[in-house]
RNA sequence: GGCGCGGUACCCAAGUGGUAAGGGAGAGGUCUGCAAAACCUUUAUGCGUCGGUUCGAUUCCGACCCGCGCCUCCA
């Protein structure tokens, strides 16, 4: 079966067809580094990262490009407030950023910035203008107009045509010709950052920078355009309107929007006292794949309600895929194998390649491996798992971590880099006691747990049980780990 | 007001014109010296409400109630 994806532009479920065969150029908006990334920007950012992930799975090679906006307005505005530069003001979040991409288990797509564009940018501008589609306003300030596109409205089905058959034009009430012509460049403000360009002294509009930045690094035309389900107007109204009445050709293929998510049953804001960046959670103590496994358990397209009850949920269910693969990896196997075993984990990835392949449907992939994990641990107990079944079963499970990318035992180093930052920001406060408990239950050493584990089989082979379960239990939460005593030994890991 | 999305068990959440995936939580049980892990059983004659179409609807249609989104720079 093909990959079938929900297209903005069409507005149904289509084929997922490429321009070039087996090649897929796609960019996706990124942040505007003004403030630490929150968790509804990263449902998006993971969304696209997923989609991204499986269509390598699929054998696509994957071009993928995200603009970081390190100019705009607020940034502007916040730097010229500090007395710093753009560039120092936004530095600090964008890092930030790329550290909290990576923590939350997003690969890093191939990064621009709208600053290292800003004469592209311009150029952009004077060929609209030279084609009379964009026109120059008394202050400086460049404007599309609309009326030249009479596509406008086509990705985000609004209807403009009363407005295009010669719209009044308020000259008193705006500088621009219509209402709803969009700057392609503003004119500079007094004390606020600008570039001095072609086309004058100014700074380049929002819209602009994906269109050119989008284009240089595609082509004129490509294969999918993602972002946020905000962005479908104005901003990619707007990117359609400038790049394609410039080259006169389809500019993104598909055009792939990610739902907003609720917290806690509202609407995450800042005044409603829900609004969590990626390191707000970290610091009460949640784990990064705990809170990716969550944002990626809600198929794209739905509305996910962020919950603390729901982080907890997903981090138990995260441990049973984790407990399962020590499982498989553990044990000795007798020879042989169970057909039954190679039958189910070649079902298994079928079912979840047609989930995914069915608009990503994540929650129904996640269905397929739990079952899996179900029937294979019930093998297991029954002692039906032979080592030629082990390797095909890791390999199902590897292939849902390729796309959910959630097993790697790496939660610790990950919290521990927050902590740190978080000492160094000043801001010890705001470190709960779980994220400083677990932190610091980590720093025992492999060694010295694996020599406290060797002394408490001593100690249950000597029939000491009260001993050995004092120190297994000691040994449990000043190490931070799980420990089960299995057939062949104990087995530990840690949470 | 215009356009659009959704309301499924205690919680999160798939899905289908023919009788409800998965995860978590709860209860009971198996295994184990005990724990942990794992497994088994169990938890919606029911899928917002009321009508309609149909042999049959949670799934289609209509109305209503509720939640959410976009309608000029918020992912």
């Amino acid at each position: 079966m093909p990959l079938r994806l929900y297209n903005t532009m069409s507005a149904q479920v289509e084929e997922f067809q490429t321009l070039r065969d087996k090649e897929v150029r796609m960019y996706a908006c990124g942040p505007t580094v003004y403030d630490y990334g929150h968790i509804g920007n990263f449902r998006t950012f993971i969304a696209v990262d997923m989609l991204q992930r499986f269509l390598r799975q699929l054998g696509y090679r994957v071009q993928y490009v995200m603009n970081i906006t390190d100019v705009d307005d607020k940034i502007i505005r916040n730097a010229a407030r500090d007395g710093v530069s753009v560039q120092q003001y936004t530095a600090k979040y964008e890092k930030a950023f790329i550290e909290d991409a990576a923590m939350i288990g997003i690969e890093q797509p191939h990064l621009v910035r709208a600053t290292e564009h800003i004469s592209q940018m311009a150029d952009f501008v004077a060929k609209l203008l030279a084609k009379g589609i964009a026109y120059r306003t008394d202050d400086g300030s460049y404007y599309f107009r609309i009326a030249k596109f009479p596509a406008y409205g086509k990705l985000s089905k609004k209807d403009f045509s009363g407005m295009l058959d010669g719209a009044r034009v308020d000259v008193d009430e705006y500088d621009k010709d219509s209402a709803r012509d969009f700057a392609l460049w503003k004119a500079p403000k007094a004390g606020e950052a600008s570039w001095q360009e072609s086309i004058g002294p100014g700074r380049p509009g929002w819209h602009l920078e994906c269109s050119v930045m989008s284009m240089e690094e595609l082509g004129e035309s490509f294969d999918l355009h993602a972002g946020g389900e905000d962005l479908v107007f104005p901003h990619h109204e707007n990117e359609i309107a400038q790049s394609e009445s410039l080259t006169g050709k389809t500019f993104a293929r598909f055009w792939f929007h990610v739902r907003f998510l609720l917290v806690e049953g509202e609407k995450m804001s800042k005044s409603l006292g829900n609004f969590y960046t990626l390191r707000d959670l970290v610091l009460k103590g949640y784990k990064p794949s705990s809170i990716r496994y969550l944002l990626a358990s809600v198929p794209y397209r739905n509305q996910l309600n962020f919950t603390f009850d729901g982080l907890k949920q997903a981090a138990v269910s995260v441990e049973r895929l984790r407990n399962f693969r020590q499982r498989l990896s553990g044990q000795n196997f007798p020879s042989g194998c169970t057909p039954e075993m190679r039958m189910l984990a070649s079902e298994t990835i079928t079912h979840m390649c047609e989930a995914l392949e069915d608009d990503l449907n994540t929650a129904q992939a996640q269905a397929a491996i739990f079952e899996m994990v179900r029937q294979a641990n019930s093998a297991l107990d029954a002692g039906k798992v032979k080592k030629e079944d082990v390797a095909p079963l890791l390999a199902a499970l590897e292939k849902f971590d390729q796309v959910f990318a959630v097993l790697a035992d790496d939660d610790r180093p990950k919290m521990k880099t927050v902590f740190d930052w978080a000492m160094s920001e000043g801001r010890e406060k705001d470190i709960s006691s779980e994220l400083q408990e677990f932190v610091q239950s980590g720093q025992m050493t492999d060694a010295e747990i694996q020599r406290r584990i060797d002394r408490i089989q001593e100690l249950r082979k000597a029939r000491d049980f009260k001993a050995s379960d004092a120190l297994r239990a000691e040994t449990i939460t000043a190490a931070n780990i799980t420990i089960e005593n299995t057939k062949d030994g104990i087995s530990w890991r840690r949470k």
